[in-house]
RNA sequence: GGGGUCGUAGUUCAGUUGGCUAGAACGCCGGCCUGUCACGCCGGAGGCCGCGGGUUCGAGUCCCGUCGACCCCGCCA
């Protein structure tokens, strides 16, 4: 039976109390953590955000009875006295382990059906019931950790920003639909019959015109949107620390970025040293398969394609002379591998689509796949990929992009496999240079890689007509462990740049008008030179916290169909709401 | 849109080749216990084996469909 909480005030949260406490009387309110009842003492450890209290009653029969009826999860008040524990009875893993409090009034404030799994530890449960019941998983240590987490790193982010000049500045849900990229959730507008909002994939034409708007330093925590299938890693509404800096080139944004990096990873006690390292997108591409590598750890991707340019083996050479490449990487400790375990390697690289992988193990001679390959080419081979003496060389060959690409997929693999990622490392990095266009078979036409406003790098612009996949932007991603966090350009700021560009895309003038007219009139008004970044709030609190899915550091996330199982949205609606939206259900 | 893993007490799981009267642990309920802190001890309740079809003398187990969770490919400017 519910009791009122009358004039009690809590003056002490459930992970306050010390030693230093010792005689002072105390109201504490919170939810039955756990209950020991010993028979003529029962021990109550009572619960809230801030941590867990033991609270003892002993000795008054009436309280005694009323502490039988509690259960976990009822939501109590207690008032008694601050007591030390004697020292053979102190809990050393308990914050508040050194005292406890010796009840003298209890109220129950509210009781708890038995809840379907158990709160006071993170036990395993399966994330469909973790889901349904929401509010009562973020009860649970992991949860109120990480959510917690969140808090501090997203204050972290306005602190720094207020410091640096920036203005947080809202821009609107409701906002236009452009095609280009993701698909937009729709909002039918109710005023104007047939036609719709979208909800922003990001507020990258706002927030370029605030720029226009003088307000020189922009940054937003922001909800972005979009209706694309989930992964572990994306939801279909996800957040972003947006920012927008007039007078920018790169580095400016990499100057502020940086030490914003230093005050997140603060957070968890960690420091980050500056410069983050810089690596263009071609390298990464070259070297880890890539344009987001995992630095944790080694297993670069080597050239070795001139060893096989003149050996003896027609496969790679009729590769090589034909413009092809052969790269291939060490697998540290590869070299104790058994036959069968080099065949299971070879059958996972041809699962991912590598026509072969051969392989050299180095010794005295070294040993191949390959026979009739002389040695002193397997030497130089192992050589030129740093090859030591306990390694396994794995090699493909083909087109440069492609196999670098796969071997990177298996680099990860074996990587994973081979317990080469070091637990509790960070690595950060800068991927630049990102190519502007990428050409769609499907359709014959070029697409923005980043997004239309991307400003190319100067030194390229001359190519944009004659040989537009050459031509580098100005963009750049920030990657952690192997994750994009972030990603931003340097923007057009030029608006006959900027109509260039979207004629290269195959935008015609008059689609342009349609679609971006208001931005590129405002182009035409006093646009200063800008650029900015937007990073991924999801992603980053997930790396920090240790948790591989994002879903564990947003309050209610939806499944990885669309739904949220707690709320059970989406849901259908009033014949009424859709007849005022001017909406007909299909078919 | 495609591929994979999974679905059995409240929860997490086990359940050989089809023979089950479906088990364990934790949780839950009752009792005992005055220093516990994952308290301990004794006892008990609890199952549409996700749902719908099929094969079979017999299905938790095999087949088909469907719903749901998770992972991956496509998709995510």
């Amino acid at each position: 039976m519910a009791e009122p909480l009358g004039d009690w005030t809590r003056t002490h949260t459930c992970g306050a109390l010390r030693a230093d406490d010792v005689g002072v009387e105390s109201v504490l309110l919170g939810w039955v953590h756990r209950i020991r009842d010993l028979g003529g003492v029962t021990f109550i450890d009572i619960r809230d955000r801030e941590g867990v209290t033991q609270v003892v009653v002993r000795e008054n029969e009436a309280l005694m009875n009323a502490a039988k009826r509690l259960r976990s999860e009822h939501v109590v008040g207690v008032k008694g006295v601050v007591q030390r524990r004697s020292d053979d009875t102190v809990n050393t893993k308990l914050a508040t382990g050194e005292v406890e409090l010796l009840v003298r009034e209890l109220r129950t404030l509210n009781e708890a059906r038995t809840p379907p799994f158990q709160i006071a530890e993170d036990s395993p449960v399966s994330e469909e019931v973790r889901l349904k019941y929401r509010y009562l998983d973020l009860r649970r240590p992991r949860l109120q950790y990480n959510i917690g987490l969140r808090h501090r790193v997203t204050m972290a982010v306005r602190r720094f920003f207020d410091a640096n000049g920036f203005w947080e500045i809202e821009t609107p849900i409701l906002a236009k639909s452009t095609p280009e990229g993701a698909r937009d959730f729709l909002v039918p507008s109710r005023i104007h019959p047939g036609e719709f909002y979208a909800l922003p994939q990001s507020p990258q034409i706002f927030k370029q015109i605030l720029m226009i708007s003088g307000m020189d330093r922009y940054f937003q925590i922001v909800r972005c949107f979009r209706d694309e299938d989930q992964r572990a890693d994306r939801q279909l509404e996800f957040t972003q620390i947006d920012v927008e800096m007039s007078f920018a080139r790169p580095d400016t944004v990499y100057g502020v970025i940086e030490p914003l990096m230093q005050q997140i990873f603060k957070e968890i006690g960690r420091d980050v040293t500056v410069p983050i390292r810089r690596m263009p997108y071609a390298e990464a591409i070259a070297r880890y398969g890539s344009d987001k590598p995992d630095l944790r750890f080694g297993l670069a991707i080597a050239d070795v394609s001139d060893v096989f340019r003149d050996a003896d083996y027609r496969v790679f050479k009729e590769i090589v002379a034909g413009g092809g490449v052969v790269r291939g990487f060490a697998v540290p400790g590869g070299n104790r591998y058994t036959g069968s375990q080099i065949k299971a390697l070879v059958d996972q690289a041809k699962q991912m689509g590598l026509a072969g992988l051969m392989w050299v193990r180095p010794g005295e001679p070294p040993v191949s796949a390959v026979k009739g390959l002389n040695e002193a080419t397997l030497q130089r081979a192992l050589a030129q990929a740093d090859a030591r003496r306990d390694d396994l060389l794995v090699m493909a060959a083909g087109a440069a992009d492609g196999t670098s690409k796969l071997l990177g997929q298996l680099r990860l693999v074996i990587a994973k496999k081979e317990n080469l990622v070091p637990a509790d490392s960070y690595a950060l990095l800068w991927v630049t240079e990102f190519p502007l266009l990428e050409y769609h078979e499907e359709d014959g036409r070029w697409y923005s890689m980043h997004h239309p406003f991307t400003s190319p790098l100067d030194e390229d612009l001359d190519r944009l007509e004659s040989d537009p996949g050459s031509v580098r932007a100005k963009a750049y991603d920030l990657v952690l462990n192997g994750s994009e966090i972030g990603g931003g350009s340097i923007r057009i700021h030029d608006a006959r740049l900027q109509a260039r560009l979207f004629r290269r895309l195959g935008i015609s003038d008059e689609e342009a008008r349609v679609r971006f007219g208001f931005f590129l009139e405002a182009l035409e008004y006093g646009t200063p030179p800008h650029g900015g970044i937007a990073l991924g709030v999801d992603r980053i609190v997930a790396t920090l916290a240790g948790e591989s899915s994002i879903r564990e550091v947003i309050a209610f996330p939806k499944t990885a169909n669309a739904l949220d199982l707690m709320a059970g949205a989406p849901s259908p609606v009033d014949a009424r709401q859709l007849r005022e939206l001017h909406l007909k259900p299909q078919g």
